[in-house]
DNA sequence: GTTATATTTGAACATATGTTCATATACTAA
DNA sequence: TTAGTATATGAACATATGTTCAAATATAAC
């Protein structure tokens, strides 16, 4: 516990003007933290589900694979507008696709998002 | 299937110009849908797992209850910033605190974050 | 009362995000 | 080849988001 200054009771002062209270609970989150990368990671698919459009065609993609027109069609959007969703999607290895003609058929890559949506829905009426 | 024209194989336009190729499969996405509200509310709460420092706070809330300026100083953050960030994870009832002197001490609500948080770090490293 | 600590709040700001529009590409059928 | 359908792409745009800063509030100690 060097460079670190008592200011009064139990606050504690460090070197670089941090003010810390419980030394104790900051020490033990640092020692289980996570990675920078995967916090991104993590963070960055959290958000792909935090929209309400995305959420949506996601839901409806977690029953069906789906082509870029129909999802357009049930959730509104533009199919402009969720090519760049999906294409987003699976950037993120979130979402693949296979073609058949001129038709692209999305679907989920695995059961990370499905369980996650699964979660979400048992907990909606809180 | 009233005010829908064929145009070309499967694919057919409705009324109000919307391209859709398997109706069967917009239907069945239609009659599984949820309601708006639900969706807002569902999207609003894995939106805020999806800002990487406000997933490090709520991962180190998963472990312990921790007051605003160790969870600042954890995470980096100011202590105002930690504070707005506090704020609007306890209007979505995702967090609550208890106050002892002049520490107040946040902690997670219920397991709903945890559980997301938990699949979450399951699937990392995918 | 005054002073110090812990936290909150509102406005300002820069950046990120989701959508639109116009255009490009890929595949199919004639 | 030409025309039609399905999807993708890049730039532009308006809005949302996260942070900062200055100032306010709340509790405690003196």
């Amino acid at each position: 516990m060097a460079d670190t200054k008592r200011i009064q009771n139990n606050s504690v002062m460090d070197a670089c003007n941090v003010r810390v209270v419980h030394l104790d609970k900051v020490s033990n989150a640092k020692a289980k933290e996570i990675p920078g990368a995967d916090l991104e990671r993590m963070a960055s698919t959290y958000k792909m589900l935090g929209d309400p459009t995305r959420l949506k065609l996601l839901l409806a993609l977690s029953e069906n694979e789906m082509c870029v027109c129909d999802l357009a069609a049930f959730t509104g959007l533009t199919e402009s507008a969720m090519s760049h969703q999906l294409r987003r999607l699976k950037d993120l290895s979130i979402v693949k696709r296979r073609r058949e003609g001129q038709i692209l058929y999305y679907s989920l890559v695995d059961s990370h998002v499905s369980d996650l949506l699964k979660i979400g829905l048992e907990h909606v009426h809180d």
